[in-house]
DNA sequence: TGTAACCTTGACGTTGGCGTAAGGTCGAAC
DNA sequence: GTTCGACCTTACGCCAACGTCAAGGTTACA
């Protein structure tokens, strides 16, 4: 009762990510990913999720250059979200589900409020590169000018 | 013949930028800042321009989370750039000029490059999380009136 | 001339994010 | 039933980017 149908082994997940599986192994031992189901000789096996928060995750590290453990508080919260999805109905403990939901917004507010951030700062960064590369052309051509007078004829 | 006009000892520039003294050597020992000069007994002196490539430095270390080694290379082109600004007369060496031009405009085109993907790949995450968000406030609602029904009245 | 605040170099320590080697196990094929 | 590649855990290693002493020199000011 141990291989799932469609499963991925480690290998196939850290050649379709793009991390090592070192990576992957850390990253579970760091709780940024659940614990994969087992083969019964204890091989992992992952699913087509799990590569997607891989890929999630590597985004994140590389985007908005942030920690894993800060990653690890946004990762959480697309855990409670996939709980909230999946068993959708148990209203027993309504209460509970509002915090969750709480927890959640709040937490994908604050990544919004960063990338929100950083895009503006993007923005201007973007416009300093842009008026530089314009003023590179322009001395590019002085000197260019500069050449044909030094040299008018040389052939 | 040291102490130059409005110059800066490292605490200010450091309160400033809000770096530390230490950070602020060891940019200096990994070439990310010139030498500044010093005092007659050996305390560094930082100037206006000092302050701003500190400033720079971190924009590119938070905002394109690359690591100091390739920030020193935009701030290298930076270097190349000031000297062409400032001695902009010597024609002697053209072609030095011109190649050094060229490296600059390299370096910015490909921070440029840098920087468009990345603000790209914000982009999508920002859509990802408006959507999410939008999720979120749903299912609050639907939680709300599934509260009404479940406890119409309490008072 | 003292002294508090500021600075110097030197050197070792820390933390995050993995890399890597060792020694053993699993799984599928032959 | 052996071979062999993929995988397992354990554990030490490594690099970047600083932090943190320690032991002493400098400056400004009373």
């Amino acid at each position: 009762m141990a291989e799932k149908r469609g499963a991925l082994q480690i290998g196939e997940v850290a050649q379709r990510t793009g991390v090592t599986q070192r990576t992957l192994r850390f990253y579970e031992e760091k709780g940024l990913l659940r614990p994969p189901s087992r083969m019964d000789g204890g091989f992992r096996l992952y699913s087509e999720e799990d590569v997607k928060r891989v890929e999630h995750i590597r985004r994140l590290q590389d985007l908005l250059g942030i920690s894993l453990a800060d990653i690890k508080e946004m990762v959480d919260a697309d855990e409670v979200l996939r709980e909230l999805r999946s068993q959708y109905r148990p209203e027993s403990a309504i209460t509970e589900k509002r915090n969750q939901l709480q927890k959640a917004t709040e937490v994908t507010e604050a990544q919004f409020a960063i990338v929100k951030q950083k895009m503006e700062q993007m923005r201007e960064m973007e416009t300093q590169l842009t008026e530089r590369l314009r003023l590179f052309s322009r001395w590019q051509q002085e000197l260019d000018e500069l050449e044909k007078k030094a040299a008018p004829t040389r052939g």
